[in-house]
DNA sequence: CTTGACCCTGTAGTTCCTACAGGGTGCATG
DNA sequence: CATGCACCCTGTAGGAACTACAGGGTCAAG
C-alpha cells in the first residue's frame, strides 16, 4: 500500500482510453503538465496526471472544446481566485451542461422507443430526428 | 397557415445557430440533403431540412460524430431496414447516450456545489476534476 | 547480447469546420 | 432605371483537435 510506482505513457493511454499520441499533444498545448523523465528520458506520470487527463477526455467526450476545458481545470486548480469569477464561469458552464442534459435525456427516451419497438415489423414511427429538434436557442 | 416559404441557407443557419458556410459543408458530406434550387441559383429549404440540421447541431454538440449522426440519422430515414440492426444500433447509442448523461449529471452536480460556495472567501474544495474522473471505462 | 515491445522527436495527414477571394442575385431607393 | 447594399454562389486556404508514420533510442527477457 506504498504510493503507486509511476506510469509510463503507454499505461497512462491505457487507462484512459487515450492514444499515446494524444496524449503528448495535451501536454504539448499545456492542458496537461509536463511529467518527470527517468534516466532514459521516459515519460513518468503520477495519479495526478490520471485524474486530470481523465477529466479531460470525458470532457471532451460531452463536446466541451478544449479551451471551456482548460477554463474548468484552472477553476480547480486556482482556488484563490476571484469568488465573483469563478462564479460567473461556473454559471456559464452549468447553463450549457444543462442544455446538453436536456437534449441527452430526450435523446436516450426515443432511443429506449425504438428499442422497445422493434421486435415486430418495422420501426412504425421513429421520432429521432424529433428528440433533438428546435425547442429553444441551441446556443 | 399555408405552407412556410421557403428558407435561404441565410435564414436556416440563423434558425439552427449555424454558419452559412457550415449548412454548403454538410450538404456536400451528405448529411443534409441538396435542396431546391431558385432560378438565380440560390437553395430553397424547407422545415424538414430545418429539423434535419437542428438534429445534426445538436448532436454535434453532444460530442457525436458526424459518421455517428449518419448512423442515428439513417435509423430515422429507412423505416424498412432490418429490426435486429437498428435494434443493434439503437441500443449501442443508447449505452454511449446514458454514459454521457452519467457524466455530465455528474458535471452539473459539481458546479453547482461550487457555485452554492461562492460567497466567501475563496472555493475551498473543488472536485470538478472528480467529477469525470475514472469510474468505469470511458470508452 | 540480441530481439521485441515500448519510448523519443518531428512532420505530415484527417476530420470538421471557418474564413476569405472573386463574382452573381435581388430588392429598395433616388 | 441604375446603383447601392445585403445576401447568395463556387472555390480554396487555414485552424482545431487529433492521428499516423518515419527514423531512431531504451530496456527487460531470454
Amino acid at each position: 500500500m506504498a504510493h503507486a510506482p509511476p506510469m509510463t505513457i503507454g499505461d497512462l493511454a491505457a487507462a484512459t482510453n487515450t492514444r499515446v499520441e494524444t496524449v503528448r499533444w495535451y501536454e504539448k498545448v499545456k492542458l496537461l503538465p509536463a511529467p518527470e523523465r527517468s534516466a532514459g528520458n521516459y515519460r513518468l506520470y503520477g495519479p495526478e496526471h490520471l485524474r486530470r487527463l481523465s477529466f479531460i477526455r470525458r470532457g471532451r467526450d460531452l463536446g466541451f472544446t478544449v479551451d471551456q476545458i482548460r477554463e474548468l481545470l484552472a477553476m480547480a486548480d486556482d482556488r484563490d481566485r476571484s469568488c465573483a469569477e469563478v462564479d460567473t464561469i461556473a454559471r456559464a458552464h452549468l447553463a450549457q451542461v444543462e442544455r446538453k442534459l436536456a437534449d441527452l435525456t430526450r435523446l436516450a427516451h426515443e432511443l429506449r422507443d425504438v428499442i422497445g419497438q422493434c421486435g415486430c415489423g418495422s420501426v412504425a414511427d421513429c421520432r429521432i430526428i424529433e428528440a433533438l429538434s428546435p425547442h429553444g436557442d441551441p446556443s
